[in-house]
RNA sequence: GCGGGAUUAACUCAGUUGGUAGAGUGUCAGCUUCCCAAGCUGAAUGUCGCGGGUUCGAAUCCCGUAUCCCGCUCCA
């Protein structure tokens, strides 16, 4: 697939209503977008199919719909306000961005050990350290030599560099304040009246972050947690007993530093996530499993299967929570990436929380009279994503060559009938001859019966089908000379393009039937 | 965050050495049309991303800024 594939995607998502950037008419919002009508329906679909084989289709399974904005001590637990704040350093030779603490040390004085990829590379370094820095250099091939290590106590990772940003905290959780009163109005008082005067810039940061922290809350980064912290009603309240899950499904929210591909990683994102909590001993046989029936989920309502993958994490890339983690990955057009992690979180997250809230988070197995602290095999999967991946996924141009021998290209969404945000066109062939009032009976009928169904009588009928084959619908319905005489309607398959005759009467059982079986 | 590119109609894009903006597609209305886009007629739609500056005059030159794309970097 050509990399403009993607450009022809977000322009087709924006012409057809799929995706809008948000605010688009103030110039837009980093980051952020809107679903439109069909980006909403498609999104619905696939969470909905998540829902039904997460949660409906098992008896193991339950749902939760938990609020986005949580008590602070719960991310305290989790390790995400700690692990989210890390002093993050920019290199001002080679602009490598580093988290300060995973640095290579150096102790001051010590000679640094500069060295790039290539001699250019090198000379270019040393002109910029001459001209920022005035400091000269001996340049040895590719190498460096004369620059000491900082009081810093560290060098960048990437060249050997003494010479560094000051360390910044990246906060990636999104942090807002509740309550009616501001706490700027707070700090505002204190500096007047005082209280700071004297205090090192550091310190006056302490005390202001103080007195902001007293409000502060902040929107989940992940789905989770509310799983975990809700465990012992869940499990009480539904009586449910080990193996189990929890599923929900919902918006998360990062400080992403970089946002990039489109929806693909953004700062408000959607998660569909499930928590499942079994026996230590057995963890493994469950991430076995439900990484298998997470790929077969993905892959049922994929045109091309064999485009996702499994990839396992290596030990150094593995989660603070995680002791395995498999992701599904798919070959996007930018190369292959993350869809979904399905990780083995053992008993971390219920551990941390009966720690930090002093309550029992465990559970006993009536049978084995015994107690124990259950492990949680977690499959992580992003919504938003999903809808991407099921956008580039079903994207196709077609060749065809009509009866006069001239060629054309189709554009069609090869949607899975049952993700497909419009499930039928309902089309009279031509806008006379009472044709439009049976179609518009016929569209009725489906509204009826709660499918999503558009009717169409602008344009040529060629057109329409076509239209309808950018946005993915999968069945067009078209009224013909012959249907008041036998009450019979053509379906045209999306796919085919071919056509059949059902009967009026049974137009909608057809489709029905036909959104079942695919 | 760095580097590069881009931003002109709903979409894709033209726009000359600076002189008040065009095309195709799409949309809408009507005609035509009995089955796979581009038949006929007509119509609507532009703060040229935004804000400054230079100039008699800026889509065009300069500065800033926002957003998007590509690459790096980053990514629990």
């Amino acid at each position: 697939m050509s990399a403009d594939v993607m450009q022809k995607i977000i322009s087709l998502c924006k012409r057809r209503g799929f995706v809008f950037q948000s605010s688009e008419i103030y110039g837009g919002l980093k980051s952020a977008y809107d679903y439109g009508p069909l980006g909403a329906e498609l999104k619905r679909n696939i969470i909905n199919e998540w829902w039904a084989d997460m949660v409906h289709r098992r008896e193991n399974v339950v749902g939760l719909d938990a609020s986005i904005i949580m008590q602070r001590k719960v991310w305290e637990a989790s390790g995400h306000l700690a692990g989210f704040s890390d002093p993050l350093v920019d290199c001002l030779v080679c602009k490598n961005r580093f988290r300060a603490d995973q640095a290579p040390k150096l102790a001051e004085g010590v000679e640094a050990p500069l060295s790039f990829a290539d001699k250019g590379q090198a000379k270019a370094a040393a002109e910029l350290i001459e001209k920022q820095f005035s400091l000269t250099l001996e340049r040895r091939g590719k190498d460096l030599h004369g620059a000491k290590g900082s009081g810093r106590g560290y060098v960048c990772p990437a060249c050997g560099s003494p010479f560094l940003s000051k360390e910044r905290m990246f906060n990636l959780m999104f942090r807002t304040s509740i309550g009616a009163t501001d706490p700027l109005d707070e700090i505002a008082e204190a500096m007047e009246s005082g209280k700071f005067a004297g205090l090192s810039g550091r310190e006056l940061r302490q005390a202001i972050g103080e007195i902001n922290e007293r409000s502060a809350v902040y929107l989940r980064p992940e789905t989770a947690q509310a799983m975990f912290v809700q465990f012992a009603n869940i499990q009480q309240a539904m009586a449910m007993k080990v193996p189990f899950g929890i599923a929900q499904v919902g918006k998360s929210f990062r400080n992403e530093i970089t946002v990039e591909h489109f929806i693909f990683r953004s700062c408000e994102f959607e998660q569909m996530e499930m928590e499942f909590f079994c026996e230590p001993e057995t963890a493994g046989e469950w991430l076995d499993f439900w990484r298998n029936a997470r790929m077969d989920w993905w892959r049922r309502y994929a045109n091309h299967p064999e485009k996702f993958h499994f990839r396992e994490h290596e030990a150094d890339e593995l989660a603070h929570y995680a002791d395995k983690c498999y992701d599904i990955e798919y070959e996007y057009p930018w190369g292959q990436g993350e869809l979904e992690g399905i990780a083995n979180r053992t008993d971390y997250d219920l551990k941390k929380h009966a720690q930090h809230s002093g309550q029992k988070l465990e559970y006993f197995d009536p049978v084995k009279q015994q107690k124990f602290v259950p492990y949680v095999i977690e499959p992580a999967a992003g919504a938003t994503r999903g809808l991407l991946v099921y956008l580039i996924d079903a994207y196709c141009e077609e060749q065809l060559t009509d009866a006069n021998g001239k060629t054309d290209t189709r554009v069609v969404l090869k949607l899975h009938p049952r993700l497909a945000p419009i499930k039928v066109a309902v089309l009279p062939l031509v806008k006379k001859d009472g044709m439009p009032e049976l179609a518009r009976k016929v569209v009725e009928a489906f509204w009826q019966h709660g499918i999503a169904a558009r009717y169409d009588e602008t344009h040529a009928i060629g057109r329409r089908y076509r239209r309808h084959d950018e946005i993915g619908t999968p069945y067009c319905l078209t009224i013909d000379g012959q249907t008041k005489d036998d009450q019979t309607i053509t379906i045209r398959d999306r796919d085919t393009m071919e056509q059949r005759r059902v009967s009026v009467e049974s137009a909608v059982r057809e489709v029905e039937e036909l959104l079942r079986n695919s």
